[in-house]
DNA sequence: ACTGGACTTGAACACTTGTTCAAGTTAAAT
DNA sequence: ATTTAACTTGAACAAGTGTTCAAGTCCAGT
C-alpha cells in the first residue's frame, strides 16, 4: 500500500466521527475520499478494516493531543483540564462538542461486531493510561496528596469525561457544563 | 390502531435497544414481533414511527420505575442510589449493564434524523426533572444542605449516571465502579 | 524498451433495505 | 345476512448495500 493514506484516513475518521460505522456507507467514503471502490479495497481491505485503521489514527491523535497539552501547560493537572475544557467548548461553543469516537463506537457496537466492539474498548484503555501517566507526574511534583491513587483518578476521569461530554448533548447552558468541570477537576486538589 | 400494542413494543424496545435504530433492519422486527410488514406499518407508520412510539414508551417505564423505588425506599437519596446500582449492577453483574436507550439513540443520531435525536434529548430531559424532583422532596425531608439546589443536583446525576453507565463497558472491576458510585452519592450528603 | 508489481477504474453482482399493495380475514354494527 | 371498517398477509418493488474483478494506468528496476 503506497498510497498516502494519512489523508485519507483523516477524512474517513470525519466521515466515522460524523455517521457511525453503520451510518457510514460505502458511496459516502467513496466521495469524501475521492476514491474508487477498488482502491479502498487495495488500501483498506474492507469497510470494517479501514475503521480499525480510523480507529488506530484517532487514538494516536488523541494520546498525542494530551502529550502536547502536558507541554504547553505549567502542569500535568492543568493540561488534563485544558484538554477537557477545549473538547468540551469547541471554538468556546458546547454545540460543537461531539461524542469521543471511541465511545461512540463503543455504544453502537454494544451488542455488534465483537472486534470492532474491543478495539475501540483498547482504544479507550489506552486513554485512560495516559491520563494515569499525568496523575503520576502530577504527584511526583506534590501537585496531589501523596496518597493519592493516579491509576484510581485516570479510571475517575475517564468516568467523568464520558459524563461531561454525553450530558453536553443534553444541556444547553454553558454555565451549567463550567460548574461541573470546575467540581470535576476541584476534587483532584489535595485536602486544604 | 386496535392491535395490543404493549406486547409489541416491549418487543421492539428490546430490539431497538440492542441494535441501535440503524441496525434493527425491519425483517428483524417482523420475526420478533411475529408480524407481517403491512401490519407493522398499519401499526405504527414506518419504522421511525415505531421508533418513537418505543421511546415514548421506555421513557414512561423509567419514569415509572423511578417513582417505584422511590416508594419502596427509606429516603428519596436511598431511592436513586438503589437506582443506580441496580441499573449498572443488572443482577448484580456489571457485564449485563447496558446504555440507556436515550443515549444510545442520542449518540447514534448526534448528526443523523434530527426528529429522532430531539424526542431521544426530550425523554432525557425528563428523566432529569424527576431526579430533581427526587431532590426536591429530599431537600424538604432536610437530608440536603438548605442551600442545595436541587435543580443542579439533578443535572449533576444525569451527568454522572452517563459516565458511570459508558464507563462500566470500559471496567471489568466491580469493585472501581462500586467505589465511584459511592463516591457521587456521598457528594449527596449535607456536610458534616 | 520491457517487465512486474502496485495502484486505479467503474461497471457489475448478489444481497439487503424500507416500504407498498391488492387480496384476504375478522368481527362488531346494522 | 349484509355492510363496514379495521386488521392481516406475503409477494413484490425500487433503491441502496458491501464487495468483486477484468481491464487499464503508472512507474521503479532491469
Amino acid at each position: 500500500m503506497k498510497y498516502k493514506p494519512a489523508d485519507a484516513l483523516n477524512k474517513a475518521t470525519e466521515l466515522f466521527w460524523q455517521k457511525g460505522f453503520q451510518g457510514t456507507k460505502m458511496r459516502d467514503l467513496q466521495d469524501k475520499l475521492d476514491m474508487r471502490p477498488g482502491s479502498i479495497y487495495a488500501g483498506f481491505g474492507s469497510k470494517e478494516g479501514l475503521f480499525l485503521q480510523v480507529i488506530d489514527c484517532y487514538v494516536e491523535q488523541s494520546l498525542k493531543k494530551i502529550d502536547d497539552y502536558n507541554e504547553l501547560a505549567k502542569t500535568p493537572l492543568d493540561a488534563l483540564y485544558n484538554f477537557v475544557t477545549d473538547y468540551i467548548f469547541v471554538d468556546g461553543k458546547l454545540e460543537n462538542c461531539r461524542v469521543c469516537l471511541l465511545v461512540k463506537t463503543v455504544s453502537e457496537t454494544e451488542t455488534g461486531p465483537e472486534h470492532l466492539h474491543a478495539h475501540a474498548l483498547a482504544g479507550l484503555e489506552k486513554m485512560e493510561q495516559k491520563f494515569c501517566e499525568l496523575f503520576t507526574q502530577a504527584r511526583q511534583q506534590g501537585l496531589l496528596k501523596q496518597e493519592a491513587n493516579p491509576e484510581l483518578l485516570g479510571k475517575w476521569l475517564q468516568m467523568q469525561i464520558m459524563g461531561l461530554v454525553m450530558y453536553s448533548k443534553n444541556c444547553t447552558n454553558k454555565n451549567d457544563i463550567t460548574m461541573m468541570i470546575e467540581s470535576v477537576f476541584s476534587s483532584f486538589q489535595p485536602h486544604v
